[in-house]
DNA sequence: GCGCGTGTCAGGGGTTTTCCCGACACCCGG
DNA sequence: CCGGGTGTCGGGAAAACCCCTGACACGCGC
C-alpha cells in the first residue's frame, strides 16, 4: 500500500491554492486529488474522490470551513481534516480539534511545517501548530461542552455584519430583511450573551473568529 | 534587455510566500529574488536588492503594508508595488492607488491574473483586479493628491477605537479628549480615506492592521 | 401536541450617536 | 510669516439606536 496519499485543497484564495498545489505535487509520497474554493464545492468532491486528507480554510463563501468541517466529520469520517487558518487563537484552535479536525496550522507557518502536518494527519495522529501549540493540548482535555451552539447562523450573520460597522439598515439590506428584524436578532444576541454595549459585541466577535469567518455573500 | 523580471514577495504567510514563489519561479520571464514576512524587512530587502516588483500583502506584523507601501514610494520609486490583498473592497483599493501601489489583486484572483498583474506594473502601467475594477479606476481621477503620512498616530488611535465598535463618547473617554475632539478626528479620516460609511473605515482599519496593531493603553 | 427556539415583521417613542457646520491655537516649513 | 496639517473644542439638526410590546409561522423534541 504504497500509494500516494491523496489531498485535496480547499481555500477560496485561488492564488494560494495554485501555491500549495505546486508545494503538495512537489511532494514524491502526495498528490493532489482535487480543488474547491468554498465548503460546498469542497463536501461534493469529498464525496466524490474520498480523499485522505483534506487541507481545509476556514473563510470561505457559501459555507465556511467550520461548517464543512462538521459535515465532513460526520459524513466521510475516512478524511482526515488539516485545518490551514489565518488565525493564531489556541482557544480557536482547541475548538476545531474538539469539532473533529486532526490538525491545526496557520498560513504563518513554514512550507515544510504543512507538509509535516499533512503526513502526521494521514496517519490519523494530531497536529499542532507548534508555533502555538504550548498551552493547548494540555488545556484540551477540559474542554468546553458544546456552547458554540449558543448562537444560531442567523444570528451569527447579523452580528458579523454589526461588528464590521454596517449600521442595522445596511445589515438588513444585506440580508434582505426588515431592519426590525435585524433589531431582534441584535436584542437576542444582547440577551444571549450578556453584552450590551456596542464595543463588547464587536469584541466578542473578535474572539470568536465570527468576524472574520461569518462570510455573508448576498 | 531581456533580463528576467525581479520579483520580491512580502507576505506574512509562509505557505502563502512559498507557494507564490513556485509559481513565479515557474515563470521564463520572472524571477524571486527575496521575501520578506514582514514590512521592515520588506524594505531592507527592497533597498537591497531593488527588484522591479514588490508583491505586498498588507496585514503584517511590525510593518503593516501599507506604511511599507508609503515608504517603498517616497524611497525606492523604481520598485513598483502590487498589492495582494485579502479583501475585496472597491473603496479601500482607491486608497491604495491614490498611495503608490501601481496594482491591486485580491487573493481570490486566479493564479494567472496575479502574473498578468505582475507583467502589467512591471510596465508601469496600473492594474486592478477585473473581478471589482468596474467603477474603481473612474473614481480614481477624483482622488485626493498623494499626501505622504497619509494618517497621524492619533487618527490612528481614534479608528482603532472606531473599529472596535466604541461609540464617539467611548473613544473620547478612552482617550481622554472631547467627544467634539473625537468627532473632528473621524471627520478628517473620512475625507482623507475617500471612505464615508462606517463599514468602510472598519474595514480600512481591518485590512490596514490598524484595528489590531493600534494599542491604546490608557 | 404543546412548548421553545427560531425567523420574520411592526409601531412608537425616548435617548444617544453621528454628522455637518465653524472655531482657535500650535508648530513647522517654504 | 503665512499656509497647511494637526490637536483641541462647540452648537444644532438629522440619523441611528435602544427598548418594549406584540404578532405569526415553522420545526423540533419530549
Amino acid at each position: 500500500m504504497n500509494a500516494r496519499t491523496q489531498v485535496l485543497l480547499a481555500d477560496d484564495h485561488a492564488i494560494l491554492r495554485a501555491g500549495l498545489a505546486m508545494l503538495v505535487r512537489a511532494q514524491p509520497d502526495l498528490e493532489v486529488v482535487g480543488e474547491a474554493a468554498d465548503g460546498i464545492e469542497a463536501l461534493e468532491k469529498i464525496r466524490k474522490t474520498k480523499p485522505d486528507v483534506v487541507i481545509l480554510d476556514l473563510t470561505m463563501p457559501r459555507m465556511n470551513g467550520f461548517d464543512a468541517l462538521r459535515e465532513i466529520v460526520r459524513d466521510i469520517p475516512q478524511t482526515k481534516v488539516l485545518v490551514l487558518t489565518m488565525h493564531d487563537d489556541p482557544a480557536y484552535g482547541r475548538s476545531l480539534l474538539a469539532a473533529g479536525a486532526l490538525g491545526y496550522v496557520t498560513k504563518k507557518a513554514a512550507d515544510r511545517e504543512l507538509l509535516t502536518a499533512i503526513r502526521t494527519v494521514r496517519e490519523g495522529r494530531q497536529f499542532v501548530d507548534v508555533t502555538q501549540a504550548e498551552d493547548m493540548l494540555p488545556k484540551f482535555a477540559a474542554r468546553l461542552p458544546a456552547s458554540r451552539e449558543l448562537l444560531s447562523q442567523r444570528e451569527r450573520q447579523v452580528l458579523a455584519l454589526l461588528a464590521r460597522g454596517h449600521t442595522h439598515q445596511e445589515v438588513a439590506d444585506r440580508l434582505t430583511l426588515s431592519i426590525k428584524t435585524v433589531e431582534t436578532y441584535l436584542s437576542r444576541l444582547t440577551r444571549k450573551l450578556g453584552l450590551h454595549r456596542r464595543a463588547e459585541l464587536v469584541r466578542y466577535a473578535l474572539e470568536t473568529g465570527i468576524l472574520e469567518r461569518e462570510i455573508v455573500t448576498e
